[in-house]
DNA sequence: GCCTTGACTAAGCGCTTGCTTAGAGAGCAG
DNA sequence: CTGCTCTCTAAGCAAGCGCTTAGTCAAGGC
């Protein structure tokens, strides 16, 4: 269960945060995001003050105004990204893959290292949702169901190749998408676990969760 | 993934709750922690007011402080008798039952079904851990390590017995442990999942994770 | 009757919140 | 130089926060 201590992992985090960014924003825009998904991802929407974004960012309280039109906002911004960066990498985790179980396996290493590789960010995305705008939320949802429908059907590809024994493809969805959410919960860098460990597990639970019995089954 | 609208099912939710304390607290202080645990579920601790939980609970804001010391032990109470009553409910659901696939069906079922029907109460004492005062939080996590001891003596207790096929037991036990809490994430009761039909389907899953193949699969 | 006890509220205190305003200073075009 | 733009800050506003204070009222012992 491993469960956050309250506010200790703060300084542990900060290392992996700032290539995720790199692409998209200069510098003082990126440092805000940074600075606000690092924040969120430790204390939660709610409990974080404009303040103390602005003040890792190196900023005044004012400063966040400049480029952002509010609080809001700059949740919206991190969501927005992940979500997008999320379904772009699962997206592509499937293409050219053609037999069923490597295709699974694919899917779910994928999933489950970029959830661990990219866990702060992933926090926010995935348990604050509730304080987005009504605007916004709904955009993020359309996201997210491009997200359940590529899991989906490549459990229903798998069940028409005769490769998988699923009666219950939503609740074998669910159960895959729980396995690599959850992560944002448990997971801690500097552990024994590497993002790679942890995919090439899910990919294995998954494949035994799924396939139809005929083969032996990877140790797990 | 199904994400929660913001604050949506606010509504849906009333009904379940009343029963997880009745045996427990007398009339006020009853409504109050019920109270606090639909507000800390919808909006979270930090987005939850004394002023929201003492409405609620048809008080003035200031009834609150006649029967708690601050906000905090409302959360710490609520998690506390959470806790208690998961860690009571997983230790119950392995007892007698000797068969190791079938203890691990009996454990993975009870605790999946326990998150969906409790899940409300399940949204605060998962999620809300970081918002605990140092000293409660520890109370709270030797509590989870009494958990997490069971979902992994079960597994091993299959390992030795030769009925699974595991070489990461506590990987296998984060496994088991997400399908079960992340559903305080994604489920919304009055939907066409039950709580029983989600134990069923977590213990088919789990059972085929772990299951030394020999006989056939039960389809899911 | 009187006094005590305990649940409760009206009012409000001191502080923090998200955000704004007014203006400083740097950079650059002309 | 002047004038305009842009980034940023010092100061602060209105609202909301957790919690306290002073006191009301009903119940119970004597």
């Amino acid at each position: 269960m491993a469960p956050a201590a309250p506010g200790d992992f703060d300084d542990a985090v900060a290392h992996d945060l700032d290539e995720a960014w790199v692409e998209i924003e200069p510098t003082v825009v990126r440092r805000l995001l940074i600075a606000a998904t690092q924040e969120f991802a430790v204390r939660g929407y709610h409990g974080t003050t404009t303040r103390d974004i602005a003040a890792r960012a190196g900023l005044s309280p004012a400063g966040v105004y400049v480029h952002f039109r509010s609080k809001e906002e700059l949740l919206y911004r991190i969501s927005l990204v992940g979500h997008q960066h999320a379904l772009a990498h699962i997206r592509a985790s499937v293409v050219g893959v053609d037999e069923p179980v490597e295709r699974l396996r694919s899917m779910v290493g994928a999933f489950s290292c970029w959830h661990a590789r990219w866990h702060v960010p992933t926090r926010v995305i995935q348990y604050e949702l509730g304080a987005l705008s009504h605007a916004h939320y709904d955009e993020i949802a359309a996201l997210r169901r491009g997200i359940d429908a590529v899991v989906r059907e490549t459990i229903e590809y798998g069940v028409e190749r005769g490769a998988f024994v699923v009666s219950d493809v939503g609740g074998a969805a669910l159960a895959l998408l729980s396995l690599a959410i959850d992560i944002a919960r448990w997971y801690r860098s500097g552990g024994s676990r590497t993002p790679e460990g942890i995919g090439q597990l899910h990919a294995d639970l998954a494949e035994r969760m799924l396939r139809t019995p005929s083969s032996p089954d990877r140790a797990v």
